[in-house]
DNA sequence: CAAACGGCTTGATCCATATCAAGGTTCCAT
DNA sequence: ATGGAACCTTGATATGGATCAAGCCGTTTG
């Protein structure tokens, strides 16, 4: 099954109403973009563009996670983004892009045509200063995972990734516990974000389940089971731990 | 000695004119940042702005070369960008970063007052445009490096910074003859950069003087003697290579 | 001028992670 | 239900780069 166009959401029930490209927007500034959006679904493992590909649209990501990788000729891969709820895949004067993109789980996304979102960048200066934030948001996180691939042991880097996604798919439940949660990547595919290979992954998940930090309800879900102690073992400052 | 108020020169004669944030101002713009602007000085080795330090100021890097690190408690660094001429410090929006700001050669920066800035962005969209096009290719280059970080050899990291200087710095003279360049960091800071250690960054640049491609005059002053297998030794796409 | 220091090189050794290899589990297609 | 493919685990071994160590060079300091 290829590429799927489903029925859209209005954008008042729109789960990522607040955090994604169009956060600052009024509800007149909101008609517009509900009137020219498409919502497209991709399967997991289908590609969303390619490399080098002119774009023929820009668009937010509703729900699941499609990642950005860059290849090398000998095949080596190294992920340099991982794109979640909210994030956004297209820049403004920018019509092609130097990675791949690609659905790692079921993926849907609200679409707008290049041209007539660049048009509507152009006059909506809600849209265009969203879009410097996000910009500089995962400029701050590319720098972060600099950081992370330079300099962090394989522990660290495992431990910083498991955070990163409770971070980011905050959805305790009211007394705070955290449910259940998925990885939204293979064993390689994490390996390729963390600058490691898929077996050392593999160790390093099993030894934080060893040491008591997560635990596997089977191979792609899991629990933190001590979040403090997670962070730790991420090597960065301590005081960033939330004890909850 | 610290921090040097210079005389500033007109933007006229400015010579990062046509690339810095200023790039696509016409006359009457550039009069208004031209009377706001004030240039200061760093010796090598200062600090600009710490981490997590209100900004005073946003600037262009008129000359010399300024690192961004990000340091982790134990000691551990990586340097996560790396300023040259044109390139620009601060933006809207973001009174703090999360990184250092260091002189890693004397340097002197176009400053200009972070408030009165803010407001001009505002105002002027062939600023807050050429501020969005920079912030894009900063993200670019972090997603390069971290391909590097990730996946590039020793020896690929070298050659990769070693290009990178020389196509920045493009003043090849009429022959096309490659001038002598300097090395704008010492080994460790090059370390810092690469996800290296020092001695590793030592051999690596002796090796590719062994091999006929690089040579040295002094320890910071080389001549690139063999450009397109330095392209080779980077890793990246055959074909970027220029033969010159 | 000597001494101290920062930056760099070079050699010897170590170790974290890659690589190689084999087998297990789950899920899907026939 | 059977076979196969994708994914994952686990063990054995190899290795690139880190670490440890010593000394050199050039420059600044006393």
């Amino acid at each position: 099954m290829s590429i799927q166009f489903n029925t859209k959401v209005d954008c008042q029930y729109c789960p990522i109403r607040h955090r994604a490209v169009c956060a600052r927007c009024d509800d007149s500034e909101l008609e517009v973009l509900n009137a020219i959006k498409t919502y497209r679904s991709f399967e997991a493992g289908q590609p969303i563009v390619w490399r080098g590909e002119p774009l023929q649209f820009v668009a937010s990501v509703v729900s699941g996670v499609a990642s950005l990788t860059k290849t090398m000729e000998d095949g080596r891969t190294q992920m340099v983004g991982l794109l979640l709820p909210s994030d956004f895949i297209g820049r403004p004067g920018r019509r092609e892009i130097e990675f791949d993109v690609t659905a790692t789980t079921d993926v849907t996304l609200c679409c707008f045509e290049y041209k007539a979102f660049e048009t509507l960048v152009n006059d909506t200066p809600h849209l265009s200063q969203r879009l410097m934030e996000l910009a500089l948001d995962e400029l701050d996180a590319a720098r972060e995972w600099m950081l992370l691939l330079g300099r962090k042991t394989a522990r660290e880097k495992v431990a910083t990734f498991i955070e990163m996604l409770v971070r980011r798919s905050k959805v305790d439940d009211i007394e705070g516990n955290r449910p259940e949660m998925a990885l939204p990547l293979t064993r390689e595919q994490m390996a390729n974000y963390l600058g490691l290979t898929l077996e050392t992954v593999s160790r390093q998940l099993n030894a934080l389940k060893k040491d008591g930090i997560l635990s596997f309800t089977d191979r792609r879900n899991f629990n933190v089971t001590d979040i403090s102690q997670l962070h730790l073992e991420t090597g960065d400052d301590a005081d960033g731990g939330v004890i909850s």
